[in-house]
DNA sequence: ACAGATCATTGACCCAGGTCAAGGAGAGTG
DNA sequence: CACTCTCCTTGACCTGGGTCAATGATCTGT
């Protein structure tokens, strides 16, 4: 079994795989090493691969014309993206970029519309869009209903789990852009939550105890 | 052919299924007619049943625990809803009520698993699934990049088409709602653009046929 | 046709957070 | 080591649009 077939047995897109697929997959498709700030795909562009994000993170955002951005998802080890044009619309309906060095797993749109067939594939697939659409509409009514601070909160917790202590692997611009704010707004709140006691902001991110358990953010 | 399977050959998730498949699903599912703001499903419940809207309309909402609600879709005639718990979580992950008097086809979730083995069906399905999420991305960028006015003229265009006359079928409430606004700030918005001379808001609202093309939404 | 409820409009107020601008602090790079 | 970049911070400012409240206008059920 080759390193890249190991691989794709630890995604759980297709873990459940029988050893010809995988080894059929495996042999048509690719991992892809990026740079921090390297751009995997632009919005727009012709849709000929999906991916599987293997190490570090990825930034997906979409523009208008006036450039400005509005970052969908920080992508998450093992989650797959890119995969919204499968079928019709061929093109990326957003950008990706590496947030840090990161590698991805490259599949040709082509040959998974094949190994759809195999019933759990397709479950797994089913269920990862389903679980980006409660993503999604999670997401869209967070930004609309709570402030700064709190989808800051919340984002620690979806993205780190609910911790005491964080490695915050990403710029602050970065983390800006995925609470949905500008790192002006984020540096000023930084400061009020130090000066709150409520964190302390050092080599890593530290969350006073007391916190978590005087706000339940559900 | 009974009534129900000639409204099932209408929706274009099932336009393609064979004769043997339209009747197993006629038989094992129902319509049900909606009166105005009538609920379908609460966020949270059991989830059952998935939809396609066949007559009316549909506002699919999440609300926070302190009532604040954030309208995720209108949904239009032919739409599929209400399916993002078919697999693993079985609640409904937000609320669906009646804009106005609605007729919804029900279809019981686990019969569906079964018809997925189907490809046309299959296909359909997942491409359905990838535009709402486009759908998702995009309604979550315009919200955090464009200003109550853009997101009017948007819907419209969306929602209806890009025409000079619209038979606005919903509250102003709704429709605050659906932009992601209040009532007061539609009002306000309404009263400036008659003010400016390009609306009109009678029985229909006209829109000033220069307007369209002064300003390409993209 | 009446009463109560819901919806729509308008005024007054206010504030979260975006924008603009000006330094500083690292971090590569030649 | 100087030079350039990009990031981060902090101050000053301002505005879109949300909130609250009061008054009409419509709608609904009995």
């Amino acid at each position: 079994m080759s390193s890249l077939e190991k691989i794709l047995r630890e995604t759980y897109l297709f873990r459940d795989l029988d050893d010809d697929l995988i080894k059929k997959i495996a042999g048509e498709s690719k991992t892809v090493t990026l740079a921090t700030k390297e751009f995997l795909f632009h919005e727009g562009s012709e849709a000929s691969f999906f991916y599987v994000l293997l190490s570090g993170s990825v930034r997906v955002f979409k523009a208008s014309p006036d450039g400005r951005e509005t970052t969908i998802k920080i992508v998450q080890q093992g989650e797959m993206f890119g995969e919204a044009a499968i079928f019709e619309n061929r093109v990326y309906p957003a950008s990706a970029v590496a947030v840090n060095k990161s590698g991805v797993y490259a599949l040709p749109v082509a040959n998974f519309l094949r190994i759809l067939d195999d019933r759990n594939v397709r479950n797994e697939f089913i269920a990862s869009l389903m679980k980006k659409l409660r993503y999604l509409t999670q997401r869209l009514h967070e930004i609309s209903t709570y402030d700064v601070e709190e989808r800051f909160f919340r984002f620690l917790r979806d993205h780190f789990g609910e911790r005491y202590s964080y490695d915050i692997d990403m710029s602050k611009k970065d983390l800006a852009a995925a609470i949905g704010t500008v790192p002006e707004t984020l540096s000023r709140l930084i400061l009020r939550l130090e000066k709150r006691g409520i964190i302390t902001w050092g080599k890593r991110l530290e969350i006073q105890p007391r916190f978590w358990e005087k706000t339940p953010l559900d």
